[in-house]
DNA sequence: CCGCTTCGTCGAACCGCTTCGACGACTACC
DNA sequence: GGTAGTCGTCGAAGCGGTTCGACGAAGCGG
């Protein structure tokens, strides 16, 4: 491994001059700078990352902080990371997948802040109260969560705008004539465990519901296809003249395919099905195809890495608040209700 | 951010001593020992890593070598991924996510090794003739590769043992009764361009039927739900009397579903369905639940990561190569087939 | 009681790069 | 033509650790 310092005897010039050249920090002549660049070439060189980290206080490494208790990560989640991942990689940043015990950890969370290899952090699954966010905002670390927390003041987020995608998904039924429409949310503690997404959809739901003049029926779902079938069976039992269901749960929305199915109920024609945030590569696994409020997962990793990066390079230190609204996407799996019951209510 | 400097004055020693003391490179006393734990925890120091990274010349960073050009990571890549990171983790090391441009950007993975950014890497997505894997060796990265080479030699990697998955596959489908199997496999551009999974899973097919005494049929398909329809398709129109489908494509697989329902064929009582390499959490999107060759996605990653951080820390240098077979897992897909023709030919 | 190890600690030399202050050589302006 | 800036380059001082050689104090066999 050749060094600066074999480039610059090379070269003969100062090892300074090869920094400058490197890093443009101060003006070189043309001469010197082919010179430099020659000896480079010649020398096969490339800088130590480490030796570079050290002396510039910068060691061009994100973390990616994600929880790792769950059972794995959904496809959202991995659009997610690898859009994360191939931004930091373009503007020449490394991105360290750290899974980080959930929740309990703070220390650890600490530590790793401290051991200064991180020159930000990106955080996943953001709690509406999270407390690994002040630990890390305490540690000085320059942040971006995804997901907000409840009072945002200060920090720097991207999110789904979940008012916008419930309000468009619910237009969408309602626009195709649908009146008994019923939300599958997560489960119920997954809600009191004040998982944002869950909360802000359910709200919003109620809110597009009375919009419209009609009743806003909810039932929580495990997430699973088992919890699916269950939650659509609730739902029958609540609402048996239910038309469209809007499912916000990827793994629950294939049960209740099945369940529907199961009872002889054909989708789109007796009941449509639209999932929310969903990625298109799973929607296209049912059949049919289903209508989807598309998680912008890929860019939301782009927009956090870039925003990240902004942040760093730039000196001002303005906030960036972004939220990113889920794309309607019609496949097969809504349309028109069947006039069953004409009018009847 | 309190440094060693710090530290060694407020327990009055020399620097080394309290480098000691973290590294156990030599003996230090108790008395010593305890006057230096006591100066840290009230100083809350953390070592440096880009410091201790440069002076150990051990960043304690790996790299996970990634293909970007694909459009996502499927699930068993997922579980791989996390699993690395899980294990990584666990050993305290880093793992940074590496997209690399697929085969051509050479230059760059050279240029990417030669920073000493990461102790060693994993490559993932290895081709049977991959250049990658030179490059890497001559950069002097210690390397583990998921999947493998044609020539193994000298080399370390973790994979699949497609083989003994085919195998298990078959003697499933061959004991509930099953003697027209037609093997759906990748497209027929994936298998010349030499990937490993379909070509050791095709041979490993031919070799399986041919041991029951039955024929070998195969169909390619591309890798989305359309393509597992017309693959379906074309087995018909090949092996009119087909009773089971082996499937080595998780897209593909759930277009095969739908064009089954489609021509009103049941599953399993019509055709019973096997997914290869597949994830519970895919398999359980299916209605009824698909029986596949469960994917050792998570511990692959993981036991990629120990066997490159036990090359790291032990100074041995023996090769590690590991194959790890799918296990059956039964679900709701497969079953005797329904006695259509009692023996005909 | 002497010479030889072993133990515990220190000081200093790096690891390979960035960055700051200094300085000679020009250019520019009054 | 003297003074004041730029420009281009150099030397040296870090950045925060690791690690090697050295050395005094014990421990030990003869």
């Amino acid at each position: 491994m050749a060094t600066m310092h074999d480039v610059a005897r090379l070269a003969q010039v100062s090892v300074s001059t090869v920094s400058y050249v490197l890093t443009g920090a101060r003006p070189i002549s043309q001469a010197t700078r082919a010179k430099v660049l020659t000896a480079m070439a010649e020398l096969d060189y490339q800088p130590n990352a480490m030796a570079r980290g050290l002396a510039s206080r910068r060691s061009r490494i994100l973390g990616l902080l994600l929880p790792m208790d769950e059972r794995g990560l959904g496809a959202t989640e991995t659009a997610f990371v690898t859009g994360a991942a191939a931004a930091a990689s373009a503007v020449g940043y490394h991105l360290v997948l750290s899974p980080v015990g959930g929740g309990g950890d703070l220390d650890g969370l600490r530590r790793l802040a401290s051991q200064r290899m991180f020159d930000g952090v990106v955080l996943m699954e953001v709690q509406l109260a999270d407390e690994r966010v002040t630990a890390l905002q305490q540690a000085g670390v320059p942040l971006v969560l995804i997901g907000r927390t409840g009072d945002t003041d200060g920090l720097s987020y991207v999110d789904i705008d979940f008012a916008q995608t419930v309000r468009e998904a619910v237009a969408h039924l309602v626009g195709l004539g649908h009146r008994q429409i019923v939300y599958v949310n997560h489960s119920a503690e997954t809600l009191a465990s004040g998982y944002g997404p869950a909360l802000r959809t359910r709200d919003a739901f109620v809110t597009a519901m009375t919009g419209h003049g009609l009743e806003p029926v909810m039932i929580p779902a495990q997430d699973s296809a088992a919890g699916g079938r269950a939650a659509l069976a609730a739902a029958f039992a609540r609402t048996p003249d239910l038309t469209a269901v809007l499912a916000m749960n990827e793994t629950a929305v294939f049960g209740i395919l099945g369940e529907l199915t199961a009872r002889g109920l054909a989708v789109p024609d007796d009941v449509s099905v639209v999932s929310m945030v969903t990625s298109p590569q799973v929607a296209e696994l049912a059949t049919p195809a289903l209508t989807t409020m598309t998680s912008p997962g890929s860019a939301m990793g782009r927009i956090a890495i870039e925003a990240l990066v902004r942040h760093l390079d730039g000196a001002g230190d303005e906030r960036h608040q972004q939220l990113l609204p889920c794309a309607l996407e019609i496949r097969g799996s809504t349309a028109a209700p069947r006039s069953r019951h004409t009018d009847g209510g």
